[in-house]
DNA sequence: TGATATGTTTTACT
DNA sequence: CAGTAAAACATATC
């Protein structure tokens, strides 16, 4: 369930099992539909190293300092898996790194909505992509003017990666629930203290989210993410969980509460 | 069987 | 320009 928190999770499997080995090639699984870098720019990798990653919002980039670098994105449904060669390859493997020594690396996808692409410069893609802040990044004015400033609903201005990037749809609906705030109240209407204290638990949520290495079972039982069910009881007060849709999106609250 | 889905992009309209 | 809405992408799951 890519948004950022477990876009971080996933870049920091390549970061702990997969840096300082040297590609010896890859291995292309179902290809058709599936936005993978052309053959010659795989090429470029063969007999370099990954030596770092990034992740900025919901992309996810490793590379080195003089190499390519390639950026993830798990779209829908992707993820990526650590094995060694000799263990089951993982379904829907789309594209594998193979490194020296056995380790491989496996972007699986089976919704096939992901991509993994070449880029040369991390900071360019971004900007190119239009991507705001980073979520985890974005500082207290920055995050009242971006989300204050928006004359629509407060969840399409947590959505819109172009004023922040990271947060996607569960997280958006987690932090309104905690914060007591409505998806479909117009966030220029909101007090500047509710705004700050969105910033504060939006960031507490992926935060906390990170730390268990999204593991959704190691969440507290008291958090939406647990609940989202039209008719379930509301673990934050007597009122009960409602679906609604806001921009577009499946909205999870709870009206006695988020106002 | 049909509805729904965690994301992004494009197009069209207000 | 800011915002809304819908559709498309391809497939799995309830």
């Amino acid at each position: 369930m890519p948004e950022l928190p477990e876009a971080d999770a996933a870049r920091r499997r390549i970061a702990d099992h997969c840096l300082h080995r040297t590609i010896e090639g890859f291995t292309i699984g179902e290809v058709s539909h599936v936005d993978l870098p052309p053959t010659d720019q795989l090429d470029r990798f063969i007999g370099t190293q990954l030596t770092r990653t990034h992740r900025h919002g919901k992309y996810i980039f490793a590379g080195s300092v003089d190499g390519p670098w390639m950026h993830i994105h798990l779209g829908m449904a992707g993820s990526l898996r650590v094995w060694d060669d000799g263990g089951d390859v993982p379904d829907y493997a789309r594209l594998t790194v193979n490194f020296e020594g056995g380790r491989r690396l496996t972007f699986r996808d089976p919704r096939k909505f992901g991509h993994v692409q070449m880029v040369a410069d991390v900071d360019q893609f971004v900007a190119d992509k239009g991507l705001g802040p980073d979520a985890m990044q974005i500082g207290d004015n920055a995050f009242a003017n971006v989300i204050g400033g928006t004359r629509g609903a407060v969840k399409s201005a947590l959505l819109d990666q172009g004023k922040l990037a990271g947060i996607g749809n569960l997280w958006a609906d987690e932090s309104l629930y905690r914060t007591g705030i409505m998806p479909d109240a117009k966030a220029s209407d909101l007090p500047a203290e509710q705004i700050a204290a969105l910033h504060t638990t939006v960031q507490d949520v992926m935060g906390t989210v990170m730390d268990k290495n999204a593991d959704y079972s190691q969440l507290p039982r008291d958090w939406l993410i647990h609940n989202r069910t039209d008719g379930a009881d509301c673990t934050r007060c007597d009122g009960t969980i409602t679906k609604m849709t806001v921009g577009g999106r499946t909205s999870y609250h709870c009206p006695a509460h988020q106002t």
